[in-house]
Parts: C-alpha cells; sequence; structure tokens
DNA sequence: GAAGATTGAGAGCTCAATCTTG
DNA sequence: CAAGATTGAGCTCTCAATCTTC
C-alpha cells in the first residue's frame, strides 16, 4: 500500500481541522452559558449587524451552510423560542423576512463580549500580532483558493465557529453574500 | 449594541472555518467519484494504516470525532458493504475490533492518491514551501492550544477533511490518540 | 416557467439505557 | 460496579416535491 499514508500535506490538513474543531469546542462551551447554540449565535449576529437587524431567508441560509428547509427549520425554533420573528417582504411576496426581536437582540447583546472574550484568549495569548496578522493573511488565500463563493463578496467580514461543508454558499442569489460567520457544528 | 460586531478575530475565525469548508468541500468531491464518503474514507484511511489494519472500536471513535453510538453504526454500514468487518478481542472478550477487508483495503489505495493530488493542488498551488511550512506550524499552535487531547499523544500524524465538534476526542481511553483525521462532514 | 419558501420522507448523530465482561 | 460496545428514542439535517408569487 502506498507509504503516502504520512504525508506532510494530510498534516497541515489535519492541523486545519483539529484547530477549527478545538475553537469550535471552546467557543460552543462559552455559549452554553447563554444558553444559546453556536447555530442560534450566528444567525442572531448575523441578524444583529444586518441592516432593520433582518435578513431575507435565502441569504441567511446562503450565509449560516444551512440548506433553504434546514434554515426554514431553525427560524422555526427560534421564533418558538420568540428570538426572531418572520415578516413578509412588502416588494416582493414570496419572500420573507427573519426579524431579530428585542428578546433576541438581548441575548446576542449578552453573549457576544463572552464570545469575543473566548476568541482574545485564545489568539491573544499564543500568537504575537504579527503572527496573528501572518495566520489571517495566509488563511485568507486558502479561503479564496478552495471557497470562493464565500470569498467574492468580501471585505473583512468573515466571523466565527464551524459549520457543515458542502458546495452551499451561494443557493441563491449566486452572488453577493460575503460575511459567512457558519456556525459551530453540533 | 456592541460595535464590535467586525472585530478582526471574528474575521480571523470565520476564514478558518471557511477555508476548512471549501477544503471539505473539494476533497468531498474528489471522493466522490470512489463512492467513498469523507467518513468512510476517514475510517478506511485509519484502518489502513494501523497494526494488522484493525482498530478498537473506542479508539477509532475517538479519533474520528464519533460518539461510540456513532461508530457502531457507522461501521454498521460499512460492514454491510464489504469494506470493512468486526473481530472480538482475544484478550478482552468485551471489546471489538474494526478490520479492513480486501476489498475495503483496494477502495482506500485507489482513492488515497486522488486525495493526496487534490491536497497537493490546493496547497502547493497557493503557497511557497516557506508559506506552507509557516502556516502548519502556527495552526500547531492553535491546534495544541485548543485542542490538547488531539495534540497530546502526538508526533506528525494528523490528516485531512472535517468534522463535527465537541468535546469529544479522548471519550474512551482518555490518553492517547494521537492521529486525529477528523472527517469531511456532508 | 423560475424563484422563494415550506413540508414530507429518509438518513445520521447524540444521549441515555442496556448487556456483557473484567 | 467500571469499561466496551450496542440499542432505542429524539433531534436536525438534506433531498425531493409542493405552493405561491414574479
Amino acid at each position: 500500500m502506498p507509504a503516502d499514508l504520512d504525508h506532510p500535506h494530510l498534516t497541515t490538513a489535519g492541523l486545519l481541522v483539529e484547530a477549527v474543531d478545538g475553537l469550535s469546542a471552546q467557543l460552543e462551551a462559552q455559549l452554553e452559558a447563554h444558553r444559546l447554540s453556536p447555530q442560534w449565535f450566528g444567525i442572531l449576529l448575523r441578524l444583529a449587524r444586518s441592516p432593520g437587524q433582518r435578513l431575507r431567508m435565502a441569504a441567511l441560509a446562503a450565509q449560516t451552510t444551512l440548506s433553504a428547509s434546514g434554515l426554514t427549520r431553525a427560524i422555526d425554533r427560534l421564533e418558538a423560542a420568540g428570538l426572531v420573528q418572520r415578516e413578509s417582504c412588502p416588494s416582493d411576496r414570496r419572500g420573507a423576512f427573519a426579524v431579530l426581536t428585542p428578546e433576541g437582540e438581548a441575548r446576542i447583546d449578552a453573549a457576544l463580549p463572552v464570545h469575543l472574550g473566548a476568541l482574545e484568549a485564545v489568539f491573544d495569548g499564543h500568537y504575537s500580532p504579527g503572527e496573528l496578522e501572518a495566520l489571517t493573511e495566509l488563511l485568507r488565500r486558502l479561503r479564496d483558493a478552495v471557497n470562493p463563493a464565500a470569498a467574492c463578496a468580501s471585505d473583512p467580514e468573515e466571523d466565527d465557529a464551524r459549520s457543515a461543508a458542502q458546495g452551499a454558499a451561494d443557493t441563491s442569489t449566486g452572488i453577493p453574500l460575503s460575511t459567512a460567520l457558519p456556525d459551530t457544528g453540533s
């Protein structure tokens, strides 16, 4: 059998995955205190920073790496929890908005500092400013190479935890949506 | 609300996730030609490079970031497909081995070069040797910081695609298992 | 007829409970 | 009674089909 079982590229790819897994696990633990799953956190955060604190279902689906139906059900749960509300689009009656409720806003506002604190602890605690910058730059090149959908419409606006991978992404619009911010699995 | 919505750490974390997602999607597409899901690929590869081409269920579960029951069912499917076979452990009759069958070996041998080729295309195509080394080193530090379970018993032996994050890892033994090689979610 | 969103069916995963063996 | 592995219940995801609106 191929002796390539220890190929250095396998090592690099493995580290990439393990780093994301570990980081996601830590962030998830932090979020638990605020009774937010990584998925909920990701959705609420995206809504929070969108104009009118609202986003079309299709746009949100693309940004969360969820299928259209997957997002429908996720919003069902968030709506049942009172954190998000659906509103139909005036200009296109087919469309629907997911809108942050005041409760939803309160929850994300409370959780965000904790989340950022965890991120700072990891990044600032283990890298010099220069190293962090270098890592970001190297990752951006890799991302641009393998995930053009996330790259295309972007200025510096990515995000957060982890997610399920697929050819997903620009399911709907096929163009815009830069800000990815995928969820932290599970 | 916090203006931290554009904090640079969110960008770095987001790039990390998007890079993994994109890479996983590409690898998954390559594997499809060999009718192997990322999960199957990961399991077969680990078995292929283990002594006797076999691994205990618990060890395999830890390495794949799957729960014990999740792995039981995954092996059920692989066994049904004829790629893996169960064998009971002589020294501890509670234990079970998952053993690669000749068919399983043939499948992984056929798929591995393709997988490595895809990895080379991405890494060698977009980084200089020095950059790749730098990235690997930076990722290793991050992984060690956030995923000590994967780090602890390791020499250079990581791997591949993506996975589901949790506090998983050393579910069983609590110590060894270095080689992680998580799956590329689906 | 295509696009946006939802619903139904099927697959996979986790948690908790169970069975067997040390 | 702890450890290794499996089984049952429940949840969430995806794919395909459907409904409404452009």
